[in-house]
DNA sequence: GCACCATGTAAAAGAATATATTACAAGTAG
DNA sequence: CTACTTGTAATATATTCTTTTACATGGTGC
């Protein structure tokens, strides 16, 4: 089980809005053309993004801009924006332990608290990343091979 | 976007065969009445617990039994036997970058490594859990509440 | 004001994956 | 041989992801 595209599309339009915002006209469009999805996709996803205060969206000339710079994005912001765990949290678990088997009664608090660990940990390593990170090795690449 | 089931059936199978080798015949029957799911599903998870050395499968009268101490089985061995991901890994990459822009010809490349340490840094802390926590878990609060 | 774009959303279709179920072949104990 | 268990294929159902179509809404600039 993987984690949506979403969350590498919302990446992307970030890095590209921030790449793009002095040189093109940023739009859904446009963006979608980057990211090769419809643009209802990346509609979906800008709208999560502003919903989070990452993004201002205007129809108006200055379109769609960042709302803070890439280097205060982390990937657990864009995380949480875009692929909102249930509450549940990140493993899904059984849904129908037997209550009458001891073990079957006792397994889903027995498991919880060491699943949270690994979700944290998890979002911890994603807090530790930001989107500037990303532009800037973009902005290398580009440099040294298109 | 979460992670299958089969993790805490897997885990849920070996607690309790542990449990009650030593007092049940335990069968993929048995099993699956306790975890609440189709023997089926229980065989197929047990299949790959087998194929990953986990546990050891009989018709005989020695049955299912564990090859390994509960303490030595790692949450991460569970689950890369039961849920293997893909070669792509735990985040799942919009899949048509437009190759003709800078940031859609990079983005992967540049994202790919970021997104690895992410998927280790989980891969890590699976490492670090046991069964043997969840069998002794288990058992305290079997003895304090039932 | 009005025409033009862009965004916001709903609805629905299609694809992929998870889970459940049925059926049957094959192996072992007694 | 008989009874029981595991191994596995095929199928069905449910859920979720993704795409697409369609249309309403809202700002821009003439």
């Amino acid at each position: 089980m993987q984690i949506t595209s979403k969350f590498t599309i919302a990446v992307h339009i970030i890095t590209a809005i921030d790449y793009f915002k002095d040189s093109e006209k940023v739009t859904s469009s446009f963006l979608a053309g980057s990211v090769g999805a419809n643009p209802v996709i990346v509609r979906n996803v800008m709208g999560s993004l502003k919903d989070a205060e990452i993004i201002s969206i205007s129809q108006g000339k200055s379109g769609i801009t960042l709302l803070r710079r890439p280097a205060e994005i982390t990937f657990y912001d864009v995380y949480k924006a875009v692929d909102p765990l249930n509450e549940e949290g990140l493993f899904h678990f059984h849904e129908n332990p037997n209550m009458k088997c001891p073990v079957g009664r006792n397994i889903h608090a027995a498991m919880d608290k060491r699943l949270l660990e690994v979700q944290e940990s998890m979002e911890n390593e994603l807090k530790s990343i930001t989107v500037a990170d990303v532009c800037g090795e973009i902005r290398e690449r580009i440099e040294s091979a298109g």
